[in-house]
DNA sequence: TATGGGCCTGACCGTTTGGTCAACATTGGC
DNA sequence: GCCAATGTTGACCAAACGGTCAGGCCCATA
């Protein structure tokens, strides 16, 4: 299985660039108009690659898309441990609040494949919802209730805590395009995102501290 | 103009109760494949009609997205009157929260097809947001306003307030699947929607009420 | 420069889709 | 019993879809 079974190697340069090109292009269709929605040929002229391209990195519409949701959720799993980095409830929450909402700034794509994932009933990710979320939420709502009992917190049901967190934040990824009208037709800038960060923070923190 | 000018006329019994089926029939299926993934066959399946009888009363796959997207606007607008039974605001956005709550619970499938819509882009409800929305955001945005120069409340953007709220409720109907998967595979059961519910008016009153 | 494997793609195919249409059924008024 | 409007439907079509494939290209090695 070493290296050198296979005669040449460094071949594969132009497989990883295509493949990214590929995945990039995939994000953006699937968030825009749906897995069914989503076309393998228009997310290979968005990609500017011929169709059957696609199909030779990957073979069906189906891998391409769980290729793009594994993306997704690995980048969701590393914002998650933001929450890990302190053991004081406001710190914690307020670093976990300013990832996922950073996140919805600068990756809104995959928060939107993601919502559509669930309201198809979540074929693709059903195991990834059991085991890994679930372990998850069950960590850290021991955490949380641990905060309840210390007299840190309001007692609150860790999955309602966490549920209003992610409803929030990825409102503002899912939902750009309704808070860009009420924005008077301009999304919101840098500060405006920013102060939008801050206020969700300060909410929720008094929502929930004691 | 008056209802002599046509013959016959009580005969559009059959059109109300077909359109009511179709009606009913679209939304769930919208809700669950997406605009582009919901077919006018499925739709007349499940309405236990000829494709064809569906194109009769809705001569366009289009016409009848539009008309089941107007069904959920009046809805919701019907709901977000709750908002304006009392002039506390701890009174009126507790019961804004529960109207809310209550219509994800009865009717997810308007939800879902609404977050679809935003996520495309808004392009069939565009008009509906830059007007009725609009208006009523900036009606309540000044109450909210009124309350916080009053002292009533801790001074927060409307905008952010009423996004939260509605990310929040409207999370438990768009991703009531993860939800159903965090609670063991069970759905929330009407005790554990209530709780839910009023925790989250709870959260959301202690974070912006003073 | 011959060879072989990774890479690339135009042309093609079977299926599904939204939508049409001609023909047929039903109904209420005269 | 006839008529005309309303309602109903199987059969059909052009377009778009996901996916296939034979053949060509490029390049490191021998």
């Amino acid at each position: 299985m070493g290296a050198s079974s296979t005669a040449t190697r460094p071949r594969g340069v132009a497989r990883e660039e295509n493949e990214r090109l590929i995945l990039e292009a995939a994000e953006a269709v699937f968030a825009e108009l749906g897995f069914k929605g989503a076309t393998t040929g228009a997310i290979a002229a968005r990609a500017a690659l011929p169709k059957a391209n696609v199909h030779y990195y990957f073979p069906s519409k189906d891998d391409l898309y769980r290729a793009v949701m594994a993306r997704v959720l690995d980048r969701w799993l590393a914002a998650a441990s933001s929450f890990d980095d302190s053991d004081d409830p406001a710190d914690a929450l307020t670093r976990y609040i300013a990832a996922k909402m950073e996140l919805s700034r600068t990756m809104p794509l995959g928060s939107r494949i993601f919502a559509s994932e669930i309201m198809r009933g979540a074929p693709a990710i059903a195991d990834h919802l059991e085991t890994t979320l679930a372990a998850w939420v069950a960590d850290r709502g021991a955490i949380v209730r641990r905060w309840i009992a210390e007299g840190k917190l309001a007692p609150v049901d860790p999955k309602v805590l966490f549920m209003m967190i992610w409803a929030t934040t990825q409102h503002y990824a899912d939902f750009a395009r309704q808070i860009e009208v009420l924005n008077g037709g301009r999304p919101l800038s840098d500060d405006e995102f920013a102060e939008a960060t801050r206020q969700v923070a300060r909410t929720i923190l008094r929502g929930v501290l004691l």
